[in-house]
DNA sequence: TCCGTAAATCGATGAATGTCGATCCGCCGA
DNA sequence: TCGGCGGATCGACATTCATCGATTTACGGA
C-alpha cells in the first residue's frame, strides 16, 4: 500500500538551499483541461447517491424506465427526484421521452465512456 | 442514438385507467445503497476540474509529486490548491507524506477501482 | 537562536446545491 | 368540456462549496 520510490524525476533531486524553487514546473497541456472539464462535469452529476442510483437503475433495466417507478425508490418528494433527473439530463447522461401521461428515462450510450476510460 | 424498444417488462403493459399505479415498484436492494454512497463520494470528489486534473497529474507521474509542482499548474492561490488536496485525501483518493519542508502527494492504488468497475 | 520558506489552517464571503410545498402544464377519460 | 392524473417548474430555504487573504505551523539554514 505505502510506496517508497527512490525519487521521481520531477521531484527535487536532493535538498536544495531554500529560496530557490524546489523543482521545474510540470507542464499540463491546455488540451487536457477541456477533457478534464468534461469528465468533471460527468463526475459531478454522479456525485450524489440519489443520482448515481438513478443511473444504476436505468442501466440495469436496459431500456426506458417510467418516472413513476423511480420516485418510490427514494424517500424523497417527487419534485426532488424530477430535479435530479434534470441534472442528469443536462449533463448528457440520460435522455427522456414522453408517452402520454408518463415520462420515460434512459441512459444515453457512451455518455460515461470518456470518464470510464480515464478511470482505467 | 435514439432507441425505440417495444416496451420493457417494467413499463406499463399498455394504457391503463388513471388512478391505478402504472407499474409495480422496482426493488432496489439496500446493500447497493451503501455501494452507491461510496461511489458517489468518490465521484463527488472528482467532480471538480481542478481536483480531477490533480489526480490526473498524480497518476501520470506515477510516484510522489511535490505540492510546489502542483500549485503553479493552476491559476489559484496556494490555500485553494491545498484545500482541494485535502478533499481528495479525505475521500481516500490520494495520500500525502512530508519530507522536510516539502509535502508529497500520491494516488492511493485501487481507490478508484470500484467506481471504474461500475462505469464499465 | 533567529529568519525564511513550504504547506496547512482559519475566517469570511459569494455562489451553488439539495430539498420541499405550491403551482403549472399536458394529456387522457368521462 | 371538464376533472384528475403524472410530471415539470417555481420560489424559498438551509446547507454546502470554492475561493481568497491572513495567519499559523513546522522545518532547515545561518
Amino acid at each position: 500500500m505505502n510506496v517508497d520510490p527512490p525519487s521521481l524525476e520531477l521531484a527535487p533531486k536532493a535538498k536544495r538551499p531554500a529560496g530557490e524553487p524546489c523543482c521545474e514546473p510540470v507542464v499540463y497541456p491546455d488540451i487536457e483541461r477541456d477533457q478534464a472539464r468534461r469528465m468533471a462535469a460527468i463526475a459531478k452529476a454522479l456525485g450524489d447517491p440519489v443520482r448515481l442510483q438513478l443511473v444504476d437503475v436505468l442501466r440495469t433495466h436496459a431500456g426506458k424506465v417510467c418516472v413513476c417507478e423511480l420516485v418510490p425508490l427514494f424517500d424523497l418528494a417527487q419534485p426532488t427526484v424530477s430535479h435530479h433527473l434534470k441534472v442528469l439530463r443536462d449533463a448528457g447522461i440520460v435522455g427522456s421521452e414522453r408517452q402520454g401521461l408518463w415520462a420515460y428515462y434512459f441512459v444515453i450510450p457512451d455518455a460515461l465512456a470518456e470518464l470510464a476510460g480515464w478511470l482505467g
